[in-house]
RNA sequence: GGAGGGAUGGCCGAGCGGCUUAAGGCGGCGGUCUUGAAAACCGCUUCUCCCGAAAGGAGACGGGGGUUCGAAUCCCUCUCCCUCCGCCA
């Protein structure tokens, strides 16, 4: 969420930078509803005042014993038309703060102006392009004939986008959890939690999921409960309406957690494999910051996700999303994108964002210095550190062998009780 | 699920219809004193919104609604916490 006084001050700015987004708001009919709320408020502060300065005189006109009819009496209908101003002015907050509630975040100065996915920058490649004597499998391939990956059960128990993972391959998935927990809690400082699965609406607003994305979230039948669709959503809540000390500051969590999402509007893409599913698995990164080091925190936090495929010596780039492509509360985000030989591309693995001040208003997420009155709003960021499922991927498809088994990045084998590869059982 | 008891400022804790401008204490900040510190004493200690050059005004005692000229205080409702009983991993 913007500010309300930026957004009335700087409404043409604002445009400017909606339409980079490709979004066009009507920011007219704001305006308009903005200042009807401002009159209403004069309006309805001046007969409060008037009816509080009275009531006074009433209380003193009382005490002398003497009668007050004729002030009560008309104090009565500066009431009534107080109660019929609020009625409006309610009204008007409300749709002032839905307003709010659906405008994007700002782009940061530095993300690249651009329609879409094929407008963002390549920052960096890392690591070595895999070279296979044979034609690399995909996953789904590889995963079913190992054993270790079962898409007709997971169909059969939830539906379309699940998956029974079994053996070493339910291990594997285990073995990536604690090895990327590990490393971000050991050796990067953050601290641990693990948070509820499912949170209830106002913690899902004050992320930005809500109200604008309701579509693409489980819900709790009959219950106002929403099963999450990342751990950004309970972590970064952990602070909402609290007033942090600036010595707390920065501070680091990591979660690992299952992720839900309908996926709705994403029918035939990803349809094989665990690349797009109902529920997986993710380790996320979460920092609370003061404003003038958050875009530094943002650099170390891509940095300690990509640590991660480091560690698994995995072929991955980097990219800076362009304006067209940035999620609805981010102001900059840069998305790793891992090696697939199995597909011959690079794939999501991670979404690392800085959202400013945007989470933190919504969230009521304050800061207090040391000596200054008043208090601030703090920065908040968040990265996958990594998606679990995705990972699981990109180490078979990169590590596969031309006899269909899979080698065990070593990274990871003091994880999987010291087993180096994985092979079909006989 | 049943029966009770609670929720007040950074913290503890009074207040139960109008001198509450939220007592008192703790903590914190500033000052006096002191070589320095402690103690003592004095003062200051929240957030949001509106208007404005300044002054000012309004709101907030868990959330929402109601009664009243006037609500922290009375009524209704929801949420959360605590105690006891039942059920349960």
């Amino acid at each position: 969420m913007l500010d309300l006084r930026f957004v009335r001050e700087n409404i043409d700015l604002l445009k400017k930078k909606l339409t980079l987004r490709g979004d066009d708001l009507d920011l007219n009919s704001f305006i308009q509803v903005d200042q009807e709320r401002r009159d209403l408020i004069q309006n309805v502060e001046a007969l409060r005042s008037q009816r509080n300065q009275v009531s006074d005189e009433i209380s003193k006109i009382k005490q002398k014993g003497d009668a007050a009819e004729d002030l009560v009496a008309q104090m009565r209908e500066v009431s009534q038309e107080i109660k019929k101003l609020e009625i409006d002015l309610k009204e008007k907050e409300e749709k002032l703060q839905s307003f709010l509630l659906v405008i994007p975040n700002i782009p940061h100065e530095s993300v690249p102006v651009g329609k879409n996915e094929v407008d963002n920058k390549e920052v960096r490649k890392c690591g070595q392009l895999p070279a296979f004597s044979f034609e690399p499998k995909p996953h789904w391939d590889i995963g079913e004939a190992l054993g270790i990956l079962d898409f007709k059960r997971g169909a059969k128990l939830a539906g379309a986008r699940f998956t029974l993972y079994k053996d070493l391959g339910a291990r594997l998935e285990r073995a990536l959890i604690n090895f990327m927990l590990d490393l971000h809690i050991n050796e990067h400082g953050y601290q641990e939690v693990l948070p509820p699965f499912m949170v209830n609406r106002d913690v899902m607003t004050g992320t930005g999921q809500l109200p604008k994305f309701e579509e693409d979230l489980f819900k709790i039948e009959g219950l106002d409960y929403f099963l999450i669709p990342t751990a950004e959503v309970p972590v970064t809540n952990i602070h909402r309406d609290e007033t942090l000390s600036e010595q707390d500051l920065p501070l680091y969590y990591c979660a690992y957690t299952p992720c839900f999402r309908k996926e709705a509007g994403s029918y035939g893409k990803d349809t094989r494999g665990i690349i797009r599913q109902h529920q997986f698995n993710k380790v996320e990164l979460v920092k609370f910051c003061v404003p003038e080091t958050s875009y530094a925190e943002l650099e170390g936090l891509l940095r300690d996700a990509e640590e991660v495929l480091r560690r698994l010596d995995i072929h991955y780039r980097v990219v800076a999303l362009c304006t067209g492509d940035l999620g609805f509360a981010a102001s900059k985000t840069y998305d790793i994108e891992v090696w697939l030989p199995g597909q011959g591309e690079f794939k999501e693995i991670s979404s690392c964002s800085i959202y400013e001040t945007f989470q933190a208003r919504r969230a009521g997420i304050r800061l207090r210095r040391e000596g200054k009155k008043g208090t601030e709003l703090v920065h908040t960021l968040n990265g996958s550190g990594l998606a679990v499922g995705r990972t699981l991927v990109a180490v078979l498809e990169n590590y596969q062998q031309e006899d269909g088994s899979v080698v065990v990045p070593k990274a990871l084998r003091p994880y999987m009780g010291g087993i180096e590869k994985i092979e079909r059982k006989r």
